[in-house]
DNA sequence: TATTGTTATACTCTATAACTATA
DNA sequence: TATAGTTATAGAGTATAACAATA
């Protein structure tokens, strides 16, 4: 049980805050996008966003997989999916096979510079994750994990 | 100490997640995602955004605040601050008064009809972080707080 | 009628580059 | 030279509306 004090009050002690800084989705939106930009930029090179290297990993551990069940995963709307499928798809990494049981669906199947970029993209991801949670103890990785998923989770079920 | 099994695979039993749902990053995004879109909609009504609210709470307790103090506190550049004060100034929610002791520099101040809509986005802020957290002990709310702000920090000042 | 995919469009949040005005 | 603000532009991620093709 750690009693330090941790607050952003300190980065602008010139500032008055009136309770902002008790907004604990603010916290994790601002922490969300200092990760995202960072690791965006580590990509940057290999020409995939962060949300295209999730969508290539699911599409490599499910050769064959439809769009919507991609839309379902993520919890964003088919044609968002779409877009990304489009941009990897472009860029060779993916491509789009219709289903010969349901001709209305497509199944996805990675190709091999896709795979060659999602292995690379891996090792990047891993080492953000590490540093990302590199001042946390174990103990305190499990748990923020465990609490961001039960509160995604709870939220999720809503609707 | 809970040992109840949270995942997302029981979403989507489907699909083989790969170690996916070990990236602690994309829960934290998916979640983030979840919380804003729905408050974006909550706002849509009185015409601000998320974002824009927080500029706003920051300006009414601090009258006369400059642009690059927001650029501090959010770690945002100082176009992006721009974009959304001359958003909340389209709307009449803030004034821009230029200084006479620095002529390059603004001072921002909120308007009555500004003060009107934080009111109001303030108590659809607090219901939507009510809501986020229902389904944590208090205990577990200020553990994930303290775990949140820990990490965002430790990543913030890393540059 | 319902589902899958697609296209077009728009909005939020963010960044970089280049500029003006002032210090 | 350095700082405050501004403008223009772009890119990532998301959404809705409307459509075609298929079931």
């Amino acid at each position: 049980m750690t009693t330090e004090l941790l607050t952003r009050q300190a980065i602008t002690p010139e500032l008055v805050l009136d309770g902002l800084d008790d907004v604990l989705g603010l916290h994790i939106g601002t922490a969300n996008t200092l990760f995202v930009t960072r690791l965006e930029r580590q990509l940057e090179a290999m020409k995939v966003t962060p949300k295209q290297v999730a969508i290539l990993w699911l599409v490599k551990a499910n050769p064959g997989v439809k769009q919507t069940d991609l839309s379902r995963f993520f919890k964003i709307e088919r044609p968002t999916v779409h877009q990304f499928v489009r941009s990897l798809m472009r860029n060779g990494f993916l491509i789009n096979e219709p289903s010969k049981l349901d001709r209305r669906a497509g199944g996805l199947w990675i190709t091999g510079e896709g795979e060659t970029v999602l292995s690379a993209a891996r090792v990047i991801i891993a080492e953000s994750e590490a540093a990302l949670t590199a001042c946390l103890s174990s103990h305190e990785k499990s748990e923020l994990y465990r609490l961001i998923m039960k509160v995604y989770l709870s939220a999720a079920q809503k609707g």
